[in-house]
DNA sequence: GCTTTTTTGTCACCTGGGTGACACATAGGC
DNA sequence: GCCTATGTGTCACCCAGGTGACAAAAAAGC
């Protein structure tokens, strides 16, 4: 059978988890942790989930995937003993980014990242998470998209890219979603990581097929047709 | 010429950035942040510098790139006005990660980390930036990884990958660092998008190149070998 | 407005990596 | 120790996207 093991302080420094919390910080910590068995390829959480808890590996191997538009799963990281994982669960409303499943049978320690925070910085959980989402909270997008980039043709890429655009820089219009920058198909090309010829064929073909327009070098999207060539679910929020 | 902004409680709502903030500490942080402005093409940071400032994009584009191993500019995001960027600097000691320059000029505001954190949330610098590292660090590590993914070879790519489970499941061994997983080339090829077939290629040729060796179903690696073939820098800390 | 520079559009050609198929090796299960 | 399932090695073939080259169109200087 399988030995439940012994979560104290030791180990938890042992794992190199936590380690500038105090001794009494950690203490309170794990009075709060609840130590659950993930036999292997069990799901912990799926993508897309409220995310509730922050979880810590104890010991095996997790891992953190995402399903792609051709419906391949992208291994997106292997998850060590001592990581913690579930961190959207630190910023507010946030969905699960990826699933996680166990990649070895795993011990895995899981709380509540109310507790997480108020214990371990002795502020406010609500502040706290709107300052994460403040600074972070972009930088997960970006890793979202090269994630979802990972399975991607060009033209996805450049969907995807895009539509980050839209979100960023764009205002509503007649005509669509206008973006307030003046993009040239070379920097487009750097962004997705191609080649500007193939950037130029693409945007000419997204053009016909009216996914987007050009009026002098402004352009003008149609977020929900982007969506629809990233392989994105249409409209997330 | 150029005429200066004004940065006040209302530009800053206006901006949609600190949204979770009060006005007096909206107020409180402003009368610490220095306004600068940054003609275009000008380079705010470079990569791999120390990082000691945390900046608000108040007007322009600014672009983070990063320098791939056959030396071309990756193009990694856009930021937009109301943005927070160079975010390393709330990590501990953490070096920057890209490259920010202007990408059309700018007007941007810099405070310090240790200010922003005070101001904000009112809890010590220390604890707070100690806490990200442990939440979001590895993300940040992750992020570092796909991006340089974009512009690199399969062989790269596995080196990158490799390097990567080496920090977090290897052990010194006499051969090089032994990696405490079996890891099957499917697995490889999903963690790095590519097919199994040209995964088991690579692997074997890294093998006769000495990069790496396999004893049973265990890897030991060789990092500086892995980072060579990886186009980086050797060893980084 | 005219010139110079920067972008765009479109070729033809090459190559890294995907696909399918199959033989061989290994490792668990019992 | 044998059998079955799972991993590895190696083909031959194909295609998305890279490269170089160059003409046409827009912008930017002045």
């Amino acid at each position: 059978m399988v030995r439940t093991p012994t979560l104290n302080v030791a180990t938890v420094r042992r794992l190199k988890a936590f380690s500038w919390a105090t001794d009494r910080q950690v203490e309170r910590l794990l009075s709060h942790m609840r130590l659950q068995y993930v036999e292997k390829r069990t799901v912990l959480f799926n993508e897309g989930v409220p995310s509730d808890s922050l979880y810590l590996l104890v010991s095996g191997v997790a891992k953190l995937s995402l399903r792609s538009p051709d419906d391949e799963r992208v291994l997106v990281s292997l998850v060590a003993p001592g990581e913690l994982f579930g961190i959207t669960s630190l910023m507010p409303g946030m969905h699960r980014a990826f699933r996680s499943e166990a990649f070895s049978d795993c011990w895995v320690g899981a709380v509540r990242p109310e507790v997480f925070v108020t214990t371990l910085l002795d502020c406010p959980f609500a502040e706290f998470s709107a300052m994460m989402e403040g600074t972070v909270g972009r930088w997960f997008a970006l890793l979202y998209r090269y994630t979802r980039f990972q399975s991607s043709s060009l033209r996805q890429k450049l969907a995807l890219a895009l539509l980050e655009l839209a979100r960023k820089f764009g205002v509503r219009d007649a005509r669509g979603t206008l973006l307030i920058l003046r993009l040239t198909h070379e920097d487009l090309a750097d962004l997705v990581g191609a080649s500007r010829q193939k950037v130029t064929e693409h945007m000419k073909e997204l053009e016909r097929q009216q996914v987007l327009l050009r009026d002098r070098r402004k352009l003008i999207v149609h977020p929900d047709r982007l969506r629809e060539t990233a392989g994105l679910p249409p409209d997330e929020k």
